[in-house]
DNA sequence: CTCCGCTCGGGAACCGGTTGCTATCCATGT
DNA sequence: ACATGGATAGCAACCGGTTCCCGAGCGGAG
């Protein structure tokens, strides 16, 4: 009967004072703990605060100066399995450093973007974690620089995390992985295998981390004294789609190719599936290799030989790097090491065969 | 000189009104737009505002009464590609309703998802939309019960998706799929080719949606008139290793078998690595199907045969539901359909053969 | 028997907004 | 010329907390 019977509504903490008959600075203060209060008032407090199920609000609490830490990350689509491992990685360190956490997905909308920005300033979140690659225009730098600015004079901060830095001097913290360096690591690899016409598989040519997976191709080849043939690099996105449709498009072309790269495992799934449909034996004809080793690249049959990304550890470093107090670090920058997990999918080239003659069989 | 040069932190509404010669009110009014303001003195408000980059706090504004609508999901792990889905449904959708998104990720541990209940009702979040599936015991009940009514008080909603429903007259929607429904119809599809022996990788014994799918199992069997073999039954979670790891069980208990069912396509992506590498060929030695139709399962070699459910459906209408007005439909719940989508990875069983001689000659 | 200091609780100001009520100004209508 | 009223802007109260400051009661020391 007296247990939560009386609810109608969130009480205040007044309710509860008028319930415990006392004040609700003695109630402010038993719930604060660091006061001393005698313990015949705290727990008469204490009954009513149950009897009421009272919880104070949080937004009243921080208007008075009480601030539950709060902090944001804005990425394109979690549905992505690098992104969702970063959010994962975001999420967790939040957590335990006692942080509420805040999700925007953009769906790739710039708008999108500034607008829920704009909330997170007026949320008065610590920290705003922006994820994932970005076509680096100087209408990026510019918004980008806005943002900084905006949040930072608002006592908040604005976090790169693999996505392009702003020039020197913006109040930012940015962390990436060495994507040029995997890369190039990576077609080492394939390259020394003995291929030497390796398809490349790229994202969107704007893009920075598609560039610099693209760099990494190229400085590859230049390394060992050779240049690929342009016709050998072909432009899609990042998705599972796109590596199917291009791998495809590869095959009917009939392109020469030993060995094909693709810029992210997902891309390399797809064009797994083009390469089985068509009758090509990977790696028996075809190399294959993919980027960020999300979980399921070693499901892939052939597991997918790929250059581990520390996601999970990307996003739980831009969190504490975001939230770390000294003044002194102010604009970090930070590089994160990538390395390539050797699996099945790649091998030495037959003296004859490739894509071409594969699929002509099959 | 003018711009943003002033910032040392936050302004308040009161600076701007100095800045611009007003009163707070009407900074407040203007920014408000329902009043009517002379167009001088929105000219200056403005002015004022941009020059000191203002922002109102929300934590205030909802203080006085204009709350910007929250909405919070808890999860095990966004990690997991179906989790991902209905948190990217979710969060569409309360983006498109003008709703904030928290998140909390508990890993399993009930007292962090309590915790975090706790902390959303003291953010006075609109609903909170608990999700995945659970032990169904009775102290989960009590448990979750306590959240409801402790959510409900406060004029908050528990909403429960794809997780076990309480009894009558708690103030919960629950949003489900036929998860058993599923199962049954794919299990039977596997036995119209056939198959009379076929091996189920479920997942925890005491978890409801493993329970669902083994009971989907059982039935199809039983309409048939058939009554499988409890050894085939495999208990283990919903992980890419346990796949891997139950498989690699009975491949070395030299269970009989000609098909494998797997609770998930994380299962069946494991399991399916665990029979290519004791060489046993897929679909041609034995079948294999999965539950959940991931976007990758059609990447996988042969592409997956698995049932479909429609998560990201699932959280948007689970959001949707949440937040509907029309308070006659208090205490919802909505069953979503499923369906099996036939891929490759299913075929009727040789005449002989089946697991046992496929991993003995290899 | 005072006086002092410590413990404990209440009143009121404040946090950063919103909004009801009121006062002023100015342009009409007659 | 005066009443009338619409358009604007300001004052002050309020939202739900926290905390500063102060006073009351009480026990021990002098």
């Amino acid at each position: 009967m007296t247990r939560k019977s009386e609810d109608a509504g969130r009480s205040t903490i007044r309710d509860v004072a008028a319930r415990a008959g006392v004040s609700a600075s003695t109630v402010s203060r038993v719930l604060g703990g660091m006061y001393p209060v005698s313990s015949a008032t705290r727990t008469r407090v204490m009954r009513a605060v149950r009897d009421l199920d009272y919880v104070a609000d949080a937004r009243a609490k921080a208007v008075a100066g009480v601030a539950t830490p709060t902090l944001a990350f804005v990425l394109e689509d979690i549905t992505g399995p690098s992104f969702a491992l970063m959010a994962h990685g975001v999420e967790r360190e939040a957590t335990r450093l006692g942080h509420l956490c805040l999700v925007c997905s953009t769906e790739g909308d710039v708008q999108n973007e500034l607008e829920f920005v704009e909330m997170m300033r007026a949320q008065r979140a610590a920290a705003v974690i922006l994820v994932g690659g970005a076509a680096d225009t100087a209408e990026y730098r510019d918004r980008t620089r806005r943002m900084a600015d905006s949040l930072a004079s608002a006592g908040s901060r604005l976090v790169l995390c693999g996505r392009p830095p702003l020039g020197p001097g913006a109040p930012v913290t940015v962390i990436e992985y060495d994507n040029e360096g995997g890369a190039y690591a990576l077609v080492a690899h394939v390259l020394a295998q003995g291929h030497r016409r390796v398809l490349f598989l790229g994202g969107k040519s704007d893009h920075t981390t598609a560039q610099g997976r693209e760099r990494g191709y190229l400085a590859a080849h230049r390394a060992r004294g050779l240049e690929p043939d342009p016709d050998l690099v072909r432009h899609g996105d990042f998705t599972r789609d796109s590596g199917h449709r291009l791998m495809r498009g590869a095959l009917k072309d009939e392109l020469e190719f030993t060995a094909v790269v693709a810029a992210t495992d997902m891309v390399a799934a797809g064009a797994l599936t083009a390469l089985h449909e068509a009758g090509v034996d990977v790696p028996g004809d075809v190399s294959l290799a993919g980027y960020d080793d999300i979980p399921f690249a070693r499901d892939l049959h052939p597991a997918l030989t790929t250059v581990h990304v520390p996601y999970e550890e990307l996003g739980r470093l831009a969190v504490r790097t975001a939230l770390g107090r000294t003044p002194e670090n102010s604009d970090q920058h930070l590089l994160l090491g990538t390395h390539v997990v050797v699996r099945n999918s790649v091998v030495p080239p037959r003296e004859s065969g490739g894509a071409r003659e594969a699929a002509s069989l099959g």
